[in-house]
This record gives C-alpha cells, sequence and structure tokens, in this order.
RNA sequence: GCCGAAGUGGCGGAAUUGGUAGACGCGUCGGAUUCAAAAUCCGAUUCUCGCAAGAGAGUGUGGGUUCGAUUCCCACCUUCGGUACCA
C-alpha cells in the first residue's frame, strides 16, 4: 500500500474533530501546575476569495510550534477565528442587496473548511467572530470604558474623507492623499466625530516597546509612528495686538537666527492679526489651502506658498519685529500650528525664504556652502547669537532654554507626531456605538446591561440619499429611544472601524462564552501575555499599535474588587512576522498575463503554448489580476495537506519574502513518501522488514545520527527555523533508508519528530506500529548528548588558508600532536615546498592552518 | 531625502562568539529497473583550464583588519519594505 494523503488524512482530521484532541481545558483547577503556552495567528479577514497559500505560512509555523510544545508538555493555547466585519462584505452587500452577514458566513463556512484540512490543531471550541451580538456587545463595553475614563469624545474635527467610499478614515488608513486598501483618493472636511485620546498614551505605548520582543525593525515603524522629539516651546508676543503665539522647535539655539514666523491656515489668530491691507490676500490664500486635498500637498511638496499678514511678531529675546507669514506647509495639526523660521538652518524656511525673499541669518557656523545658498543643519559653533555665541548646538540648547524659562518666555517641552484616533466610520457592516444623542447636542451611553445594541435591519447597505450613514436607514423603532425619564433620543448611526474588534480578540479567546464578562479574572492571569504572535508585517503600525493601546486602557481599568481587567502591560510578548510568498508571472509584451499552465519553457525562455509567442516571467505579489494565486485547495489535492505544510517552511526562513514554486512541493512529498516506506512496506502494506525489535543502540552509527537530528530539530524550533529542522530530518532519512535494519526505538522517536509538521503521516504511521494513544499527545523525545559527540573529528589541514588535505583524528588529541600530524602531511609539505613554517594555528576541532 | 531589511550555484536556500562556502531540496545530466512509460532507486552537478591527477577563481562592487572574512570595519551599487513639509 502506497503514501494515500487523501485517504489518511481526513480519516485523521475527523478523529482530532471527534475526540476533541486539541480543545484547551477551560477548568483552571487542571491547567494549573503546568505551563502555558499561547500561539496566536492574526485572525484573518474572511474574503470571498479564499485562502491563498500565502495565509497558511504563518498558520503552518504556529501549528508546528503549538504541536510541540504540546509534545513537551505544555497547556497550549491556539485558537482560531474572524476578523469578519468590514469593506468586502459590505460592498458586496450593497451590490447585490444581501445582508452582509449572509456574505461573511458563506465566506467563513469556506476560511474554515479550507483551514481545517491543513490539519491544524486549534481549539475550534474558542472560535470567536467580531461580527457575533456576544463579541461585539464587549467591543461596545470597552467603548463605555473608553468614554468612562475620557479618553473617547466627539469632536468637530478636520477628517479624511473618501468620496468612493462614502466613509472617513484614519490617519493611519491613509496614505499620499489616498486609501491604503483600495487607492481611492482621501479628501479633507470638516466632521463631528468619535476619537480615542490615543496620545494620552503615546508616552507609554513608546517606551514599552523596550519591554517587548519584536523584531526591531517593527519597533522602529512605531517608534517613528509615535514620533516623539524634544525641544521647546517659544512664546512670540505680536506687535501691536493683545496677541500670542507659541512655537514648538527641536532648535531653541537657532532663536537669534529667527528672520519670519509662519502660521498654519488653519491657526485660529490668524483672524485676528491680519491687517485690512492683507486681509483679502490672507482670506483668498487660506481658502485655497483648505480646498487641497492630502494629494495635492504632497504633490505641491517642493513648491512652498503663503502670504504675509501685515503682522508683526516681537522676537523674544533681541525684541526686534519680524514678519509673520500664514503658509500651508505648517501643519495645524502638529505641535503649536506655527513655527519660528530659521531659513540659515532649516531647509523648509530657506526654501520659503529664498521665493519670497527674506533675510537669512547664520547663527551656526561650520556649514559647507554660505547658508545663503543652502540651509546648513548640522552642527557647528553658534555665532550672531550674544549669549549663545561660542557654544556648540547642544549647549547652546540648554542654555537658551535657561534663559526662554528665566525670562517666562518659554520652556522645555516635547511633541507627538501621533494623533488622535478617528474612530467612526459611516458604514454599515461594523460595531454600533451604544450612544443616544439629544436635540441639544447632548448625548449618553447605553447603559451596559441593555448592551449589546445590535445591528438594525436596513433596507438597503448604502448611505441615505441626504448623505447619512446606512443605518439613518433603519427605521424609527430603532432609531428612536425613549429613556426611563421620558427623555427622547435618537441612536448613534456611525459604527466603529475595523479595527476595533481585533483590538482585543486575544482576550475573547481566553474565554470565549463567558455572557457575565469578556473574560473571567482568572483565564486571564494564567494566559496572558501571548507567548508569541504570528502574522504580517502590514499590521506593524496600525493593529498593533490600536490594540496596545485599549490593552493599556484596560490595564489601567479596574474590576470591581480592585484587580486591573489586565494583568499585563503589554498583549504580545513576542512578535513575528512571516514573510509575503509571492509567485511567477507570466506576462506578454502587450501586458498580457497568462495563467502558468498556458505557458512552456524552453532552453529557459517562456513562452505562450498555444501562439509560441515569448513571455517574461517574473516575481510578483500573487494577485487575480496576476493569474499567479496559488490555492491551498488545488495543493493539497494533488500533494495532501501534509506535504504543504512541509512546503510553505521547506521554502525558507519564515520571516523571508520568497517566490512559491509549485514543483518545489516534489521534494517535500517525495520525503513523506520515503518516510511512509520506510516504515511500510507497499506491497503487503505491512510494517517493512527491515524494522526490527531491537534496541536503538544495536545500530549504533544509525542511533548516533539520530540523536543528532532530535537535537537539531529541537534547538531549530526553539528558534523558529523550521527548514533547517526538516533539512535535518531529510538528512536523517537518506541515511536510514539506506540501512539494512532499522530498530523500532529510533524509528517510533524518528515519527515523533515528523508529528507537528506531517502529522496526519505521522498519526498513520503511529497507529500502524502499535503506538500508544495520538502521536498528538505523546512526548517529545529527549536527545543524549552523549551520543551527539565524535570520537574522531574531521581537521581541515590549511596552508596559507588555503584548504590542502582533510584527516581524522580522535576527539581528544591535544594540540601538539594534531600540529606534528599537520606538519608530517604529505599534501601540507607539498605545498610548504620544505620551507620552515613561520606560525601554525591549530583550532581544536576545527582545522590546523600552516603559514609559511 | 530619512529609517529598516537584504544581495551566496541554473533555482529555493545552508553555513556567522571569524575557521572545510554551497547542507537539504528543486532542476539538469548519466545509469539501473521496465516491452515501453510513469513511479522508484543509484551516481554526478559553483565556474574556468585539464584526458586525468590536479590547479586557479569564487558569497553585489572597491578598499581595510586578520594566519584565515559570506561573517568584522570603511566607502559605494542594487533590490525590497516603511515614511515623508512632524519644525
Amino acid at each position: 500500500m502506497r503514501y494515500q494523503p487523501a485517504q489518511i488524512e481526513p480519516k485523521w482530521q475527523q478523529v482530532w474533530d471527534e475526540q476533541k484532541t486539541f480543545k484547551t481545558s477551560t477548568d483552571m483547577a487542571e491547567l494549573k501546575g503546568k505551563p502555558k503556552y499561547y500561539v496566536l495567528d492574526m485572525f484573518p479577514y474572511p474574503s470571498g476569495a479564499g485562502l491563498h497559500v500565502g495565509h497558511p505560512e504563518g498558520y503552518t509555523a504556529t501549528d508546528v510550534l503549538a504541536r510541540y510544545k504540546r509534545m513537551l508538555g505544555f497547556n497550549v493555547l491556539h485558537p482560531m477565528g474572524w476578523d469578519a466585519f468590514g469593506l468586502p462584505a459590505e460592498r458586496a452587500a450593497m451590490r447585490d442587496n444581501i445582508h452582509p452577514a449572509v456574505i461573511t458566513k458563506t465566506n467563513v463556512d469556506n476560511f474554515r473548511r479550507q483551514i481545517k484540512s491543513l490539519g491544524f490543531s486549534y481549539d475550534w471550541d474558542r472560535e470567536v467572530s467580531t461580527t457575533s451580538a456576544d463579541y461585539y456587545k464587549w467591543t461596545q463595553w470597552i467603548f463605555l470604558k473608553l468614554v468612562e475614563k475620557d479618553l473617547a469624545y466627539m469632536a468637530e474635527v478636520p477628517v479624511n474623507w473618501c468620496p468612493a467610499l462614502k466613509t472617513v478614515l484614519a490617519n493611519e488608513e491613509v496614505k499620499d492623499g489616498v486609501y491604503v486598501e483600495t487607492g481611492d483618493p482621501v479628501e479633507k472636511r470638516v466632521m463631528k466625530q468619535w476619537m480615542l485620546k490615543i496620545t494620552a498614551y503615546a508616552d507609554r505605548l513608546l517606551h514599552d516597546l523596550d519591554d517587548v520582543d519584536w523584531p526591531e525593525g517593527v519597533k522602529e515603524m512605531q517608534r517613528n509612528w509615535i514620533g516623539y522629539s524634544l525641544g521647546a516651546k517659544i512664546q512670540f508676543e505680536v506687535e501691536n495686538a493683545q496677541a500670542q503665539f507659541g512655537v514648538f522647535t527641536t532648535r531653541a539655539d537657532t532663536l537669534m537666527g529667527c528672520t519670519y514666523c509662519c502660521l498654519a491656515p488653519e491657526h485660529p489668530l490668524l483672524k485676528d492679526i491680519t491687517t485690512p491691507q492683507q486681509r483679502e490676500a490672507v482670506d483668498q490664500y487660506i481658502q485655497t489651502a483648505g480646498q487641497k486635498d492630502a494629494l495635492q500637498r504632497t504633490d505641491l511638496e517642493k513648491d512652498k506658498t503663503g502670504v504675509f499678514t501685515g503682522a508683526y511678531a516681537i522676537h523674544p529675546v533681541t525684541e526686534k519685529k519680524v514678519p509673520i507669514w500664514v503658509a500651508d506647509y505648517v501643519l495645524m495639526s502638529y505641535g503649536e500650528g506655527a513655527v519660528m523660521a530659521v531659513p540659515a538652518h532649516d531647509e523648509r524656511d530657506h526654501a520659503f525664504a529664498l521665493k519670497y525673499d527674506l533675510p537669512i541669518v547664520e547663527v551656526v557656523s561650520g556649514g559647507e556652502k554660505s547658508v545663503q545658498e543652502a540651509a546648513h543643519t548640522g552642527n557647528g559653533t553658534l555665532v550672531n547669537s550674544d549669549f549663545l555665541n561660542g557654544l556648540d548646538v547642544s549647549a547652546a540648547k540648554e542654555r537658551m532654554a535657561a534663559w526662554l524659562e528665566e525670562h517666562s518666555r518659554g520652556e522645555k517641552s516635547h511633541n507627538y507626531k501621533l494623533r488622535d484616533w478617528l474612530f467612526s466610520r459611516q458604514r454599515y457592516w461594523g460595531e454600533p456605538f451604544p450612544v443616544i444623542h439629544f436635540d441639544d447636542g447632548s448625548y449618553e451611553t447605553v447603559p451596559v446591561d441593555q448592551l449589546p445594541v445590535e445591528l438594525p435591519a436596513v433596507d438597503e447597505y448604502k448611505p441615505t440619499d441626504d448623505g447619512r450613514p446606512p443605518l439613518a436607514r433603519a427605521g424609527d423603532e430603532w432609531l428612536m429611544v425613549e429613556l426611563p425619564d421620558g427623555r427622547k433620543g435618537m441612536r448613534e448611526t456611525n459604527t466603529m472601524p475595523q479595527w476595533a474588534g481585533s483590538c482585543w480578540y486575544y482576550l475573547r479567546y481566553l474565554d470565549p462564552t463567558n455572557s457575565e464578562e469578556p473574560w473571567s479574572k482568572e483565564a486571564e492571569n494564567y494566559w496572558m501575555p501571548v507567548d508569541l504572535y504570528v502574522g504580517g508585517v502590514e499590521h506593524a503600525v496600525l493593529h498593533l499599535l490600536y490594540a496596545r493601546f485599549w490593552h493599556k486602557v484596560l490595564y489601567d481599568c479596574q474590576r470591581e474588587d480592585g484587580s486591573r481587567w489586565v494583568s499585563t502591560k503589554e498583549p504580545f510578548q513576542k512578535l513575528f512576522n512571516q514573510g509575503m510568498i509571492l509567485a511567477y508571472s507570466y506576462r506578454d509584451a502587450r501586458g498580457k498575463y497568462y495563467h502558468p499552465s498556458e505557458v512552456e519553457e524552453k532552453d529557459g525562455k517562456w513562452f505562450v503554448q498555444a501562439s509560441g509567442e515569448p513571455v517574461e516571467t517574473q516575481i510578483e505579489k500573487m494577485s487575480k489580476s496576476r493569474l499567479n494565486v496559488v490555492s491551498p485547495d488545488e495543493v493539497i489535492e494533488q500533494y495532501g495537506a501534509d506535504a504543504m505544510r512541509l512546503y510553505e517552511l521547506f521554502m525558507g526562513p519564515l520571516d523571508q519574502t520568497k517566490p512559491w514554486q509549485t514543483s518545489g512541493v516534489d521534494g517535500v512529498y517525495r520525503f513523506l513518501q520515503r518516510v511512509w516506506r520506510l516504515a511500510i512496506d507497499e506491497e503487503s502494506g505491512e510494517v517493512s522488514q527491515r524494522v526490527t525489535d531491537e534496541a536503538a543502540a544495536s545500530q549504533a552509527d544509525l542511533n548516533k545520527l539520530f540523536h543528532k537530528t532530535i537535537k537539531k530539530v529541537t534547538v531549530d524550533l526553539d528558534n523558529m527555523r523550521f527548514n533547517t529542522a526538516i533539512a535535518a530530518m531529510m538528512t536523517f532519512l537518506n541515511e536510514a533508508s539506506a540501512a539494512e535494519r532499522l530498530p523500532k526505538p529510533i524509528l517510533m522517536d524518528f515519527i515523533r519528530l515528523v508529528g507537528p509538521f506531517a502529522p496526519h503521516l505521522a498519526e498513520e504511521l503511529w497507529a500502524r506500529l502499535g503506538g500508544e494513544g495520538l502521536i498528538s499527545l505523546a512526548d517529545w523525545p529527549q536527545h543524549d548528548e552523549q551520543l551527539c559527540i565524535d570520537d574522531t573529528i574531521k581537521m581541515v589541514l590549511q596552508v596559507n588558508g588555503k584548504k590542502r588535505d582533510e584527516i581524522d583524528v580522535p576527539r581528544d588529541m591535544p594540540k601538539g600532536e594534531i600540529e606534528q600530524l599537520a606538519l608530517g602531511n604529505e599534501r601540507v609539505l607539498k605545498f610548504t615546498e620544505g620551507k620552515e613554517p613561520r606560525r601554525v594555528i591549530v583550532v581544536p576541532g576545527r582545522l590546523v592552518n600552516v603559514v609559511v
């Protein structure tokens, strides 16, 4: 009987399902006493397209680790769920007028089927979906906590409005003036929206990054996004007016070089200080600047514009007049919305000064060019600066800050780039806000005991004709609320962004069916933090920053008994980003793509089979339009789930971007077949003749190699080096299948090593060989260190750093003897040509280098 | 521009407290088995020169440190990701 994954895989999946093999106990008493391991995948958005082979890469890695840790005796928490609110389902709903819940259910069912077909050891009893009312009840509950702590507020704010989607977007969702997901342009609008005060946590979000084991790049991205900078806030008086404004600067040392000031177009002071002569020009400038969308502002980056307000500021030190301009290179959203311009030492101010012929005064010497030509932003010695002259930049910063504080004209200060999180969306398929609005503009939150506020039925899923969000289509029965005290209000018609549900799902997995509270204290205490979190790097800022923020808020919130809602400062102790999986695509000269099955290779070049036309091949992101998407379904059909799992990990290091090559699956498939044949006689279907009942030690060489293999696989798994772990098992298999006799104990332990990687095959062989119980619940083999040490070592002999020979020497041979052996070596003598060695270097266990 | 990651055979990739470059796999070539094929098994496979033994070159480029560099240092090139008037 041959290796037939199509038969054994569904069989074992059914066994695991029926026996609930991977169910994690909910009994705290039972859990205690064993160490825990919480290994989490970023849960997917269940799209209509189903999985492609990129999805299971991370899932396979976490599954191998979950199975490995279980075999090592850990209580393992390994759940899966659905981030199921969101745009694609809503769009489909709009188009076909089907409830998005119906579309979502179909997609989730398909995703679950695909994920299950890979034999992952999830505890399906803990499956959650952000769209179920049982779940979003608690999302709303957390929102109430945010309101309670004054971290959620409504404000008239300039928002990113996306006309194509008819909704607002968060800063994090917009790049270069377009929505990052769809590329639709975004424009500025002022709207009254819910905001979350993430800026109140900027400091902790920044500093606690030091305590987590995350890729340095991701930490850096978050640091950059939070954007801390240290500097000073300086007050400027306006001449002939009872007005003043502050500026933030990181270069207080250059204050004496300030030759003008600039306010952002949105700065409130403009209407008070602009002189009548300049009024018209300024008003017009403000209006034009307001109309520019983000894209235009980006495009016009280089070309700075501005208008003189006619007003002058009094320089806080020299008390000389400096003109006040308005310019849209100054952002209202950062710092004070105003800058002191020092053209000699700031590139932007320099460009602006050149354009409008404003004076440029050098105050830091040491630039390569004259400051009239280019700004000198580097270090140097202060000049033209009164009491700062002669100091270097950092000393001058200190001195100036001290002077400003003494004279009450400024103080040390810091700023964050991070802005509050815009939390409203004008969509249907999201969590409703538990909020009731009244005619007078006030609002109240819905009491906890009335949660969840469920999504109402609506006739259509698009905005109303007068531009209100889809929830405004719900009837008065849902919209209008009468409170016990007789007041009448109207429900909020915005919904929360998709990020809301994913901000805390890792906590719901701990206790997914709890109807009294979002999670129990005991479960949280036992399982948190997440020990390993695996997902794509695309969430480096958005999801991971938002989730950390909510987690910290929950850390600050108390239960009735005074304990914290979560016990850890950070949710995800270790983060790992799997690399993207790319695929080959084939395109002709006209740019038309061809499916891999339509092309053929000849002498390293590719041609369309039908026409013989040449095509270019390139490695690109998988996408429908490039016809290069590989579905796990087709791979499993052809090779089985075990081969699919193995190839996902054998391709290369998990964190690396790498191309999918279906031909590469052949290699791992052959490996699995050979493992099968190692144990099973294909003719009879019985256990192979060569498998003997003798002790492992009776085949000494093979046993030694096997113990080295155990060690290698174990160390590699601990370091998430799956590809080299698989290579080590292949190496062992090559030796084992060449051996005439294979002691059964070795074979049984080898199958345990294979288990986490190819669990179906391993269960089947384990059962056929008479293993006890399921291999999924068996112990991990231990290596014997003694057997991993060789008695003789291969030593390389070099002459002048070049390898000339290698010899076998006993492991404990003294250095001197090795040296003698090397110097007497025939090949060494040939290359030393009779010359006296100048130096001989002996590296024990490695090599001897003879220098002449 | 700034920040981060990475450049190794025909291909995916191994090897880093500085010590045999190319593990393992794909592909290719040769052989066995077969009436034939598939499958399977065995062998070869960095490049150049050579019948061979062997020699030389070689980890993006150019320098440097060292007995010895894929690994450390300096400069540069390329690719990918992030970010972009943040004062």
